[in-house]
DNA sequence: CCCACAGTCAACCGTTTGGTTGATACGGCG
DNA sequence: CGCCGTATCAACCAAACGGTTGACTGTGGG
């Protein structure tokens, strides 16, 4: 069988140093190219294939401390055409990534935790053309499937967002020009759809769902 | 000169697989042992000093999936009998994190993201006895003593990020083994010290000085 | 030895928030 | 047209929270 050519993309350098040793151990896999963000992998897909070496598998990191974020570098490569197969590769298993990841065509969503065997695996099949997802994603997928989460509308992100500076009630009904009643009103649709009973579990449950994002 | 020998101590397979690539593709560092998380690396230890082979460096990771954390693991390693050197390499670079780990007795700070002749001069510097800041880890500490904000206590901040979660005061103080009274007592502190008034406010300041760091 | 500080707890009171019910208005969709 | 969802507002009550005062303990520094 030939060998697998993949495409690292991660912003930390030890990690790919470790996704690289970690792969080129074993037959089979060769690493071509890395990137330490989106804009760059997107540079490098072209140029492989301007020289008719194209990829395998790309596999990609979501969280870039610069530069293009995973999700929309996932996006971009699947307009391409033959786009090659993109394996996400994340530390992290928050619903808001995954179902982004999905949408923006992802193969695959590893988690960097996962054994070296079980990595190298996912490769081979996002390579074949596959699908492959770590068990702890497939079954939060299947979860979400199952009792899919209620839509926020625009408003109540808007009030999820004054809410997580730590305003009072009043304070939001004055910066919305809407009465102290109606911004408890919409509260209450937000801990119904949420499924929390306060303003603080409202703001931790956005937070992890990626609704709403905190100050870096 | 001689051989720098390392303990490498991180949960992730791939992160410990890069750190040793790129460390022993130089000369004069050999990894000697790695651990998942602070108790096989005291047992690590122990058996190494035992042979009469001991460490010139640890390499630590903070954050662990399971098993003891790094602060502990650190505190641990450095009430040993002659301890090697701890130097605390990590994603993040919240205050809490920092300051635990230097009053835990690291020798220095490293972020992962860091460039790699960085972390191998690190590597060096700490195996030599010196400390060794990562320069955004050093802005933050003299920042920190520049202007000095108001110190939280651990259980101060312990109590904030339980708060963070969304708990309720007597959700907390079941948590926490104390009573509402307590809570409130060092809720009432941590307001003061961060300059609010209310808990959402806190945790928005907390995350902000990233005294605290939200679920990502 | 004494002081300061962290941590613990209690009682009190006013304010804020949470939860409910009900009402009006407007837009889109079958 | 009638229905549903969004957004707006009001009144009410119970529960949680914020703020204060005061008190006790243990630990560590001057």
């Amino acid at each position: 069988m030939s060998e697998i050519r993949i495409l690292l993309v991660d912003d930390h350098p030890v990690v790919r140093a470790g996704l690289r040793a970690m792969l080129t151990d074993f037959e089979g896999f060769t690493v071509v190219a890395e990137a330490p963000e989106g804009a760059a992998a997107i540079k490098e897909i072209q140029r492989l294939q301007a020289l008719g070496e194209p990829l395998d598998v790309v596999l990609m990191d979501l969280q870039m401390g610069a530069g293009m974020d995973g999700v929309t570098a996932t996006r971009a490569i699947k307009g391409m055409p033959s786009a090659p197969p993109v394996l996400i590769l994340t530390t992290y298993d928050t619903d808001a990534d995954i179902l982004a990841a999905v949408e923006a065509g992802a193969s695959g969503y590893m988690l960097k935790d996962a054994p070296p065997e079980q990595i190298r695996a996912a490769v081979q099949q996002a390579a074949a053309g596959q699908t492959a997802l770590a068990p702890e994603v497939a079954a939060r997928l299947l979860g979400r499937i199952r009792n899919p989460q209620p839509v926020l509308s625009p408003r109540e992100v808007q009030l999820l967002e004054l809410l997580a500076t730590g305003m009072s009630n009043k304070a939001m009904s004055k910066q919305l020009f809407i009465s102290e009643a109606t911004v408890k009103t919409h509260l209450v649709h937000i801990y119904d759809k949420l499924g929390v009973d306060n303003r603080t579990a409202a703001i931790a449950i956005a937070t992890q769902r990626r609704i709403i994002r905190t100050a870096g």
